[in-house]
RNA sequence: GGCCCGAUGGCAGAGUGGUGAUGCAGCGGCCUGCAAAGCCGUUAACAGCGGUUCGAUUCCGCUUCGGGCCUCCA
């Protein structure tokens, strides 16, 4: 059995991944809030998992994969209100383009993609067991967590209850018995979501749907639980506190794995600070897996930086790679060094850097090497499909660039047929004319011993 | 204010107590009618100052700079 390494955010160290299953590793990771479309930085953790999955898939016979939605929320309930249209028709409208973006970074579909509000019995019947087991309390409408009653709060996040409060700097709501409470349930109004509850007509808070959820397809333990750095804390350190509680266990995940940020030049990209680009976005220019390329090029751990000039390398690298396997078919023989590589704590540049050594060698003649390349790809999810496919779409909207670059299939070929018979008599002038007109188009020619091949970049 | 992380060549980004990461860009050559692609070769880095060591980019300390969390966030 192959060791797989990964560094654990509950323990602040890298150690050796141990299912509580052999034959069923368990794994939910956090969702996107559909109230917008996704930008580069919600894609990180997409891709990193999806890459996680797929490792786990060839190291153990089934893996569970799930990955939640979380569709009510309060920024859900604001913005419906500013584009005046019904919470449903946003979140429906923004869990389809969110499908579409995840599909077209090329990541396989989670096997549960939960709903909250398809399980708001579930989160009450979990604040009801808080409540008689006397972690919750009732104040003012609100049914809250009492973060004191659990001996491990900040176990996680690594902070103790007294520097949370020290540190604080948000007003304290006055129902609050402790100011690190947090809220299980609150009240809405007529005009917002809400569903009838032992504690009045209301909606959950934000973290119990992710401890309802997983319980419900993964079980009151399961092994590991993912997302961005920046739900460490709140967000994981109160899922823990309320699941640990409510199904009187010492852990909810054994594995707690965190990716770093996206950054753009130098800082956190985020919707608050305005410095992101979406994913639908992007794709105006750059294909979807180019952009996962791109987001796999730094250690997940590690910070990102992002730009469009990341972009045009991802493109550039993943050219070289697609030449290198030209007509080739994905079959059973994976490279075991780039599972090695990845296997140290998802070490997805060290995995890169063996996929070029393998061009490399198929590019010297190395039929096995190039095979391997073509297979080992699949496991970060790139090189999935044909060469032609590769160099000749692009999975684009709409884009000034391919506009430009309207020739159909057909003209290409005659014009490349033309050019030939052109060299043939030695008219040079008139076929370079010909490669001229192409590149305007932003087609590239390249002559091969027997043929010449046309690339669209 | 409390806590935490980082600093590698032009850019991105691995790694290591004593040889070349890798990609993109650059330079020289081969190939080509010329290109493109490919091949061969090549330039170039470990923030600063101390310490440990035969030897430190790698370990330790300090300084400077940058970033993050403590509030919605992936």
């Amino acid at each position: 059995m192959i060791k797989l390494n990964l560094y654990n955010t509950l323990q602040r160290r890298i150690s050796i991944f141990q299912p509580i299953d052999q034959n069923n590793v368990r794994i939910y990771a956090c969702g996107p809030t559909v109230y917008d479309f996704i930008h580069i930085g919600n894609a990180r953790p997409l891709v990193v998992f999806d890459v996680l999955v797929r490792l786990l898939r060839i190291i153990y016979p089934k893996v569970t994969y799930v990955r939640n939605i979380t569709d009510i929320d309060d920024k859900i309930n604001k913005r419906a209100i500013e584009k005046k249209i019904t919470i449903s028709e946003l979140t429906n409208e923004t869990i389809k383009n969110f499908h579409k973006d995840a599909l077209t970074l090329g990541n396989l579909k989670p096997d549960f993609e939960p709903k909250a509000t398809d399980h708001i019995s579930e989160m009450i019947e979990m604040i009801q067991t808080l409540i008689s087991n006397g972690f919750a309390y009732f104040s003012s409408g609100n049914v809250l967590f009492a973060v004191e009653k659990y001996k491990n709060y900040g176990a996680l996040s690594g902070r103790s209850l007294d520097e949370m409060i020290s540190g604080s700097r948000v007003e304290v709501a006055d129902y609050k018995e402790n100011p690190g409470d947090f809220i299980l349930w609150k009240p809405s109004s007529e005009n917002l979501p809400g569903w009838d509850s032992p504690w009045g007509r209301g909606r959950p808070g934000w973290h119990i749907e992710c401890s309802a959820m997983s319980k419900k397809y993964l079980g009151s333990q399961f092994d590991i639980h993912a997302g961005g750095l920046d739900l460490i804390f709140p967000h994981h350190e109160n899922e823990i506190a309320q699941s640990c509680c409510a199904n009187n266990s010492d852990i909810m995940a054994n594995y707690w794995l965190h990716n770093g940020y996206v950054t753009s030049d130098g800082e956190k990209m985020s919707k608050s600070l305005g410095n992101f680009a979406t994913i639908n976005n992007l794709l105006l220019n750059f294909r979807g897996e180019a952009i996962r390329y791109a987001l796999m090029q730094a250690q997940y751990r590690a910070p990102l930086s992002f730009s469009k000039k990341s972009l045009d390398e991802a493109t550039k690298s993943l050219s070289r790679l697609y030449r290198a396997t030209e007509g080739l078919e994905v079959n059973d023989g994976q490279d075991t060094q780039l599972i090695y590589n990845l296997c140290d704590d998802l070490n997805s540049p060290k995995a890169l850097a063996r996929l070029h050594y393998l061009a490399d060698e198929a590019n010297k003649g190395s039929k096995e090497c190039a095979q391997k390349l073509k297979n080992s790809s699949n496991i970060l999810g790139i090189l999935c499909n044909s060469t032609d496919e590769w160099f000749k779409f692009r999975e684009v909207n709409s884009n000034d660039k391919t506009e430009n670059a309207t020739i159909t299939e057909k003209e290409i070929d005659e014009l490349i047929i033309k050019r030939k018979i052109a060299k043939e008599n030695k008219e040079f002038e008139k076929a370079d004319q010909i490669r001229e007109l192409l590149l305007e188009k932003n087609i590239q020619l390249e002559d091969k011993p027997d043929r010449t091949v046309w690339r669209r970049f």
